[in-house]
DNA sequence: GCAGACATCCCCTGAAACAGTGAATCGAAC
DNA sequence: GTTCGATTCACTGTTTCAGGGGATGTCTGC
């Protein structure tokens, strides 16, 4: 009997899986939170297999109530819950010590295997999540080689409009070594021009 | 009696609405789809009087299928759902017919007044949905002077890395002209360089 | 130690973007 | 039927960007 428990603060979500699993022998339901808060509450005296968890909540979201949850009860499975496919906010719920990924468009059979799975302790992702997360450790991660300091301060700058010359006043460097961040800038992220790279930059949640 | 029908891609969310729904006397469940062309093919046959219908889904959205509903059958009263307050499509929705918008993590009270508010013709709106319309059309409405088609298409292209002469040869244009909309653009959304128009430009969802 | 990686700094040049004007055509709106 | 906006094209500067080097210094691993 797999007793599982559920944190998402959209009722429907929580309704609609509650339905989906009421008629399932081996699954029981060990009860419900609309936020972080409830969840921690209910692990204080109870306790439950596999925690279906929403990655976006009020307040503390589902990446950080994760990593609290592994680390007060880590026999506890965590499954994170999503709309849309965020690649980044997977790997952190992975990092974090989540067991796999669902998106809320799964099929009853995909949710139910996803619980399975990782009621043994496995990993499961979504199909897409899969993707998702291959894409981004191969895109971001690999792509990615950390930016230093200065030149997240000048991408900073950069998004607000400020050219070469008046960061360079800003800063006091030389106008010749903005430049040279801005181009180390170009290529560490693979873009090409400043559109793009202002583009990949709020998309990767760089600035 | 009023006929409820649902029209979202994700069956957690058909699944929570129909448990919340099925226990009511006034309500009928009038059936499901999980597109567009589902929704369509019911509605030859059949009929509704209350339409739920998600804003984002594969394939056609539900701002587009909102103004084909409407087109075919504007007796049937449409009510946006979405997981987020989304000011833009709210907006477009309500341009399209919609009778009002729901969140989906509205309480079950909350959904029952929109489903017989809109059946009466009425218009419902989620607390926090209303205010993020009445926003949008407050600093939205008057800061986003309504780009043209050939405006949109040249910042989407900007977006994408390619220079003015790229554009030109891309779309048969002069460089000059591509300029002239890339200048106009700069005025129009009121900044300064390339940088700014793309993080405005992403912002405010234009690409 | 010393090679390699990398952050930080500086310089030059050609290409692109930005700024200021001007103007013609066309269709829709008043 | 005139006004308005969208679209198109054009010229001329100035500024900024992008790509090519090159110079430090630090820190790490062999």
């Amino acid at each position: 009997m797999i007793r599982v428990f559920i944190v998402d603060d959209h009722p429907v979500v929580i309704e609609g899986i509650h339905s989906l699993l009421q008629n399932e022998k081996d699954i029981e339901w060990a009860g419900q939170a609309m936020n972080a808060a409830s969840c921690l509450g209910f692990f204080v005296n109870n306790s439950a297999d596999v925690v279906l968890m929403d990655i976006s909540m009020p307040g503390m979201d589902g990446v950080e109530l994760c990593a609290v949850m592994k680390e007060k009860y880590p026999g506890v499975f965590i499954l994170g819950l999503s709309t849309f496919n965020q690649g980044l906010y997977i790997k952190k719920m992975m990092e974090n010590g989540a067991s796999g990924y669902l998106l809320k468009n799964s099929s009853k059979d995909e949710l139910l295997k996803a619980i399975h799975t990782v009621s043994k302790g496995g990993v499961f992702f979504s199909g897409e999540a899969g993707e998702a997360l291959k894409e981004y450790q191969k895109s971001s991660r690999a792509q990615l080689p950390e930016l230093s300091p200065r030149e997240k301060e000048i991408l900073g700058l950069i998004a607000e409009g400020y050219t070469n010359p008046q960061i360079a006043g800003k800063i006091f460097l030389s106008s010749f070594t903005v430049d040279s961040h801005r181009k180390n800038l170009l290529a560490k992220l693979n873009v090409k021009n400043t559109a793009t790279l202002i583009k990949f930059a709020i998309e990767n949640k760089l600035i």
